[in-house]
DNA sequence: GTCTATAATTAGATAGAC
DNA sequence: GTCTATCTAATTATAGAC
């Protein structure tokens, strides 16, 4: 393998890149499919036809059905990672009195902009077995701390609502995210896509207000 | 069919006994595997199996696993509508200002006594499906709309956070449930059973007080 | 990297014996 | 009301030709 990378020839590179396009092509639609659908329910078959690739293709690449979740949860979360992390970073340059706010903001907007996020994990979080084992080893808990963190900080001074940082977190999350990841449900009721970005900034603000206690911070 | 009915001799009623307690075996069985495995992932064998009837009888008495989805729908939301419109009219009895506090609290310990409800909801709100429309027909719409009323008597005395009630709809259904519904998850960071009677009502407490802007009424 | 054939399993539904 | 046999279709996975 390693001299294979040695003797590279723009044979090879094509075929390099044809399979890492295929491999893509195909963690994707096996995102779509595992949040919305659900792990069960989603077949190998109906992936690599929503993937636009050859039957086979998944078994070719990842060896199993079980390998491809991991891959696709793994590029889920490694996304999720990065971009929250950055947020996470710009919340720490603000006011002290303001953190919570602008991180509430921030979480609903990658929420929206990627809702496949909870919905996986609500398909994963009802029953234990060794998908929700992986999500919390892999990201979960040191998500979970890490808002704990925040909200214990706000809470410090006085800004936070009054009650255990593990209701918070749940009431939050949930109040964050079930617009967005039930949105066929939503759109139905109210006529509008909750995905537009009109409709996401109202529920920005009104879960940042619901969240924290200073309205109008800055 | 009518003859029969006049004819009942202590063996048909045996028969009939058992029939109607094999169906509840049955709905019950297809309620659970339904809301937490979804109803692709949930096959009828399976649901017989935990059941504990023999194979055949889902199709026997039913017809076909679509119809058991329905009769499955409509126990759980005809005991929600029970449930639920009971504690709707003794919060009406009660004073204008406190009535949104004790109707979150209601609410969110019907949520912990019957997850399933939420967990069904969030399986069949994700995409755009014959079940989606049939929820939203049967009960989905009209509890939308007794909640908005609920809500928007509070807003004009100034007793609800300032939102759309269509924001507020999602946001109160979201942080009321997600910890019931992802109750594995919740357990498995906490330590704690979720639906542990101190843990409901410490929750009931949070979001109560969360959703309403009064904070110790009567 | 692609395609085909096929094995072994499981699905929902039907018909008929008891 | 119960049980069994069976049908058709779809599933994951493997091996091998190109």
């Amino acid at each position: 393998m390693q001299n294979a990378a040695q003797i590279t020839t723009t044979h090879c590179e094509h075929k390099l890149r044809d399979a890492d396009a295929t491999k893509l092509k195909l963690v994707n639609a096996a995102l779509l499919a595992f949040s919305t659908r659900g792990y069960d329910a989603s077949s190998t078959r109906s992936i690599e036809t929503e993937a636009g690739v050859k039957r086979g293709l998944i078994n070719y690449h990842y060896g199993s059905k079980e390998a491809l979740w991991k891959a696709a949860a793994d590029h889920l979360m490694s996304m999720t990672e990065r971009d929250l992390g950055t947020a996470l970073e710009t919340v720490k340059q603000m006011d002290e009195d303001a953190r919570l706010y602008f991180f509430v903001r921030a979480y609903v907007a990658f929420c929206a902009k990627h809702p496949e996020l909870n919905r996986l994990m609500i398909q994963e979080g009802m029953a234990h077995d060794w998908r929700l084992a992986w999500l919390l080893e892999r990201s979960v808990r040191p998500w979970y701390e890490q808002v704990c963190r925040i909200f214990n900080q706000a809470a410090e001074l006085g800004v936070a609502p009054k009650m255990d940082d593990h209701h918070f977190y749940y009431a939050l999350t949930g109040a964050a995210t079930l617009i967005f990841s039930n949105a066929a449900e939503a759109r139905a009721l109210s006529g509008k896509n909750p995905l537009d970005p009109d409709a996401v900034e109202a529920h920005a603000n009104a879960v940042a207000d619901l969240f924290t206690s200073i309205r109008n911070p800055i």
